[in-house]
DNA sequence: AGCACGCCGACT
DNA sequence: GTCGGCGTGCTC
């Protein structure tokens, strides 16, 4: 007789093994009332297990199934374990995040709305008798009688309807039902949405959906495809076409977008394109109400919701029977979850595609290096849109080099260029729009003393503080701290302490200077502090009340803007020299979706990017809207250097408010870490983190990398569990890490 | 001796 | 998370 291990709810992480009484049919999965001590606790089975009998004590039986079947399937359950096991967590916290709280916690149950149901109809005769005792009752049976279904909700019939109603109950014309109501996260400020069909597909759409077809109709070729689809080349069409296929099989369809501001859009163009089934369109992500995502949660177990569109976690969607995984914008950062379990969204949706047998299909402007090196393997199939939808041109792009334009404008700050502004005002005269992108925000990058050089620094963090205009204060980016802007130095009371360095704040500035007839808007995260701004300026930009948008990164990615006709690029540098491998991919993507905003309607686009290292391999590469020939140089440089994708790279981190001890405790793990080491594992030194401080603590981190990914997170957590960590250090390790600073 | 309080480990 | 055992220290 297996026992049930259970892993039982709350945030210690106990697991405990459990009885099974007779004729409970207990699955991994499932959720299980518990006694715990001497009260009832909730948890998940994970396991069915041998009972041990060295034990010492008898096992409690567990009390109840909270739900019949396992609320896990058993795919995801092994995907779990998976990530468990790859990124170095614990299955405990990697439960946590493929049950959400409001799934688990027994309370949350489904909002339900008293409806009031036509039972008996009244006779003519009856209605008229009650008409004359009762008119309040006799108007709400006539409105039931022509009511849709014959039903109504009871909060629709007005204040004080409740009384009549109970009455109308007692005589037996009508009973009162609770009906379960869905809470539906997109049904708020969203316009009534337009049925769509179809549109025709080029001839390259037309083959990449055919490719897409013939995986969902296979059983056995589910190799992953690569969708690499030029900006504005219609890869959402292909999305939707692929949809409607594996729907019309009877089966489920879960996608994938980087970040929670882009779920309306998309969620907007699959509710419009199937109309009739908008209820089976769910959305998950944790902005969610823990009462929207109980619903939506539910209704994507129960089969109800067909389609799903969510941010990462919604990769762990109980789908039954999933037929098609869409990861849009593969490459994008934000797939990977940056808190314990740290997985990547797009490499867990690849592994549960091949768990559940179902298609898999990523899709990227620019792919990243590990997914177009899978296709180089022959591990992912390459399919390609190279050409735009429409036919159109992708935009000309030209570099300007600003050491010249610096030269020009002697002494000046060389922010705007005499080619950038003439183009700007050239779109003014024709009215058509244009997008000005600087990844900082901001009014100046630092506050420096010209004559002894200090420069305002973040009390918490090793950062300069930025001078912010709108708010007169000096912000530092990384923790949030605010500091007055001092009138002198603080080092030498020199009073002419001066600006350094601009942000998108100075360019508003500018550009209402130099071009005082246009209307202009900022979208940054400093502009875009209020609920609905983002969505607001956005409308407005559409509807062409703004002729030039400003913005910082949160413009870069999926805005199709029709009359956009110039692309400016500020400052390309930006991001080129930060100490990172993927420094030179990063700017590649980041020109390469800015530039695709331009030219994307029946106008020509022309991209303008202004730079101070005009013969960079990304600036170049992304002109000539090269990928392969950056993604060949870019794979040589990693392969020499065996980064990824040539090997799985992994950070260690110590961070504590004592610097010594985090340097010492990283040290400590260093020297734990070279003895015994599996083979082809490099082992980087412990290094001060390039931003040694933030919020108050000091870090240090190191570097591994490995062709195997499993010995190295197992070496690493066998050295972390030997190793007593001091009370007030903390030591994250992060697999497949993103970001090392 | 009796009791309040707080720490800490166990909970199957 | 939460219960309960146990030690400390103060009061009756």
């Amino acid at each position: 007789m297996p026992a049930a291990r259970v892993l039982i709810d709350g945030p210690s992480e106990l697991v405990f093994d459990y009885a099974i009484p007779d004729g409970l049919n207990v699955q991994p999965g499932c959720r299980v009332r518990i006694p715990l001590r001497n009260k009832l606790s909730q948890g998940t089975v994970l396991d069915l297990v041998p009972q041990q009998d060295d034990l010492g004590f008898a096992l409690r039986p567990l009390h109840s199934l909270s739900d019949p079947e396992p609320l896990i399937t058993p795919n995801l359950l092994k995907a779990g374990r998976w990530i468990a096991d790859y990124y170095g967590c614990s299955i405990e916290s990697v439960i946590r995040a493929l049950l959400p709280e409001a799934v688990r916690t027994e309370d949350n149950s489904a909002k339900v709305r008293k409806t009031v149901v036509l039972d008996h109809e009244p006779s003519p005769e009856t209605l008229a008798k009650l008409q004359k005792r009762a008119p309040k009752q006799a108007a709400i049976l006539s409105l039931l009688t022509h009511a849709p279904e014959r039903k109504i909700a009871l909060a629709d019939l007005g204040d004080g309807a409740s009384a009549s109603v109970k009455s109308l109950a007692k005589q037996e014309f009508v009973r009162v039902l609770e009906e379960e109501v869905r809470r539906d996260p997109e049904a708020d400020g969203v316009e009534e949405i337009l049925p769509d069909t179809p549109l025709p597909l080029n001839d390259e759409q037309e083959a990449s959906l055919e490719i897409i077809l013939s995986s969902l109709q296979s059983a056995e070729n589910k190799q992953p495809i690569l969708l690499h689809g030029v900006t504005g080349s219609g890869k959402t069409e292909v999305y939707l076409q692929s949809t409607r296929a594996a729907l019309d099989m009877g089966k489920t369809v879960l996608v994938l977008v980087p970040e929670i501001s882009l779920t309306p859009q998309t969620v907007r163009r699959f509710r419009a394109r199937f109309a009739g089934m908008q209820d089976q369109v769910a959305v998950l992500h944790s902005n969610l109400s823990q009462g929207e995502r109980f619903d939506e949660w539910h209704r994507i177990r129960k089969g109800i919701a067909r389609i799903v569109i969510g941010a990462r976690s919604a990769v762990f969607a109980p789908l039954p029977d999933l037929g098609l995984i869409l990861v849009d914008e593969e490459h994008e950062n934000s797939y990977k979850q940056d808190q314990i379990p740290r997985y990547h969204g797009r490499d867990v949706a690849v592994l549960r595609a091949a768990l559940e047998g179902c298609t898999i299909v990523l899709g990227s402007a620019t792919p990243s290096l590990e997914s177009f090196q899978n296709t180089l393997e022959g591990k992912y199939r390459l399919v390609r849109l190279a050409k735009r939808a429409d036919g159109q041109s992708l935009p000309l792009i030209r570099v300007l080099d600003m050491r010249l334009e610096k030269q020009k404008q002697k002494g000046g700050m060389a922010i705007l260029s005499d080619r950038l502004r003439n183009a700007l005002e050239q779109r003014l005269l024709k009215n058509e729009q244009s997008i000005l992108f600087l990844n900082r925000r901001g009014f100046a990058r630092s506050l420096q003393c010209p004559s002894c050089g200090a420069v305002c620094m973040c009390p918490h963090c090793s950062v300069a503080l930025t001078y912010h205009r709108d708010e007169e204060r000096l912000m530092c980016h990384i923790c949030g701290h605010q500091a007055v802007v001092p009138r002198k130095c603080p080092e030498c009371r020199d009073p002419a302490i001066a600006l350094q360095g601009y942000g998108t704040q100075k360019v508003e500035e500018i550009i209402a200077k130099v071009l005082p007839n246009a209307k202009v808007a900022r979208i940054d995260a400093d502009a875009m502090r209020k609920k609905h701004a983002l969505r607001d300026l956005l409308n407005a930009f559409q509807a062409r009340k703004i002729d030039i948008l400003i913005g910082t990164q949160m413009i870069a990615k999926g805005l199709h803007f029709p009359n956009v006709t110039l692309v400016g690029i500020l400052n390309a540098d930006i991001g080129l020299h930060v100490p990172d491998f993927r420094a030179g991919e990063r700017v590649f993507q980041l020109l390469t979706q800015v530039a695709g905003r331009a030219g994307r309607g029946d106008l020509e686009g022309e991209v303008i990017v202004q730079t101070f290292t005009p013969h960079s391999p990304s600036i170049q590469f992304a002109r000539h809207h090269d990928f392969d020939g950056f993604a060949e140089q870019e794979l040589e440089f990693r392969r020499q250097f065996s980064f990824p994708p040539f090997s799985h790279c992994a950070v260690l981190t110590s961070r504590s408010t004592h610097e010594r001890r985090a340097e010492f405790t990283l040290q400590t793990l260093h020297r734990r870490l070279t003895e015994n080491t599996p083979p082809d594992i490099i082992i980087g030194d412990p290094l001060p983190s390039p931003l040694v401080k933030t919020h108050g603590q000091f870090r240090f981190q190191l570097m591994l990398r490995s062709t195997k990914a499993r010995p190295m997170t197992r070496h690493v957590q066998q050295v972390l569990q030997k190793t007593t960590l001091p009370e007030d250090v903390t030591v994250v390790f992060d697999m497949d890490a993103w970001s090392f600073t």
